[in-house]
DNA sequence: AAATCAAGCAACCGCCGTCGC
DNA sequence: AGCGACGGCGGTTGCTTGATT
């Protein structure tokens, strides 16, 4: 039994606006108000709109003080920022940027952020072999629509960037780390008992209905119950502070990248918030000015380290975060690589994102 | 010059929460 | 408490425009 239409769907105008049509509704709401009822609005004015639509053309476009384009880099760093702590919600991003909207903002990270920060790659080569343990990821791949990869990767790297290991929380499935590196995991899962709001941020799916989460949990951590605290995280800026809510967490060194978060999560269990964005800020920073640096394992088990996106300036696009394969072939395509990183894709961390994605 | 492709963006759709009756 | 109306929101669609072949 679906609801009533909110409006006489054949008797109503779709479509660009008209000036016409926008002089009209500008001035009866700058005169009149909405009238607290958008459903009744077009009537009043004469309009064959439906109200959700005129709300929509007054909210994005008419209403006083609105901006458009031009985003600066504080805007890109806020957006991002709070991308990764909330996910899309939208219209709380929009909050925090006077004269922007929801939609706007949307558009503008669909379109653009989203690929300043990932790099755009290649869209054809989806059914790549793992050359690495010659495990072939076909049918998993095939099994997954390219939408559904893209979120994928975004999701991960943004998880990474949070923290860098929140999305395996079976190691056996990582890449080789730096003696350093597994230490320091190895001390944050000695943390990870459940009283650490560090260790429990990352292991929180923002996106997840309840019974998703639920259900992972129950599969990989015996039912324990997290509840989402980058709410919370989000909640904890203050509200004077229009500047960038973070603290700066900077350094030289090349582990900084990967390390950082998670040092930081040692160093501040009592005092999630700030520093831990801040830390995602100084990421960001990174992402954004193209020069984080990140640590892949290599045949003769060294570390390596490469400038993931020093190459996105040349419109290469060539980057490639987590895959071996450089096939440089296709570097000048526009369009989003659904390769899958070669260390991660396994049947079980398909099936853990299967059940956040309804893939 | 025409055709094709990709990016950007405005607008729509439908779900969900809230509120009033 | 139940129901319907409405507003708000996020995801998606489809049109327009510019770039490339």
């Amino acid at each position: 039994m679906g609801r009533a239409p909110c409006c006489d769907k054949a008797n109503v105008k779709k479509g660009p606006w008209s000036p016409e049509e926008d002089a009209a509704l500008k001035a009866y709401i700058e005169k009149n108000g909405t009238g607290g009822n958008w459903i009744a609005l077009p009537q009043k004015i004469g309009l064959k709109r439906c109200g959700k639509s005129c709300r929509l053309r007054w909210l994005n476009y008419l209403r006083p003080n609105i901006k458009h384009g031009g985003f600066t880099e504080e805007e890109d760093n806020i957006i991002c920022s709070l991308y990764i702590s909330i996910g899309s919600r939208w219209s709380i991003i929009a909050a925090q940027l006077p004269g922007r909207t929801d939609n706007d903002i949307k558009n503008y990270w669909n379109t653009r952020l989203k690929k300043k920060l990932l790099g755009r790659r290649k869209q054809s080569n989806f059914n790549t072999k793992d050359t690495n343990n010659g495990i072939e990821e076909n049918s998993y791949s095939n099994a997954l629509s390219t939408s559904a990869l893209e979120r994928l990767q975004l999701h991960m790297q943004l998880q990474s960037l949070q923290n860098p290991f929140s999305f395996y929380n079976n190691p056996a499935l990582w890449p080789k780390l730096h003696p350093f590196q597994e230490k320091m995991i190895q001390t944050l899962q000695s943390l990870s008992d459940g009283s650490n709001p560090v260790m429990q941020n990352a292991l929180t799916f923002p996106h997840v209905e309840q019974g998703q989460k639920d259900e992972f949990y129950k599969r990989h951590h015996d039912g324990a119950k997290i509840d989402n605290p980058q709410i919370h995280l989000l909640e904890n800026i203050p509200e004077s502070n229009n500047e960038a809510p973070f603290v700066a967490s900077g350094s030289n060194n090349p582990m900084h990248s990967s390390l950082a978060p998670i040092t930081e999560a040692i160093e501040q269990t009592n005092n999630v918030g700030y520093q831990q964005v801040g830390s995602l800020q100084t990421e960001l920073d990174d992402i954004l000015n193209y020069r984080t640096i990140a640590y892949v394992p290599q045949e003769d088990n060294q570390i390596a380290e490469f400038d993931c996106f020093k190459e996105m300036n040349d419109s290469k696009d060539s980057l490639i975060w987590w895959s071996n394969d450089s096939d440089t072939k296709s570097a000048s395509s526009n369009s989003w690589d659904s390769s899958t990183p070669t260390a991660l894709l396994t049947q079980g961390m398909f099936q853990d994102y299967e059940l956040r994605y309804s893939l």
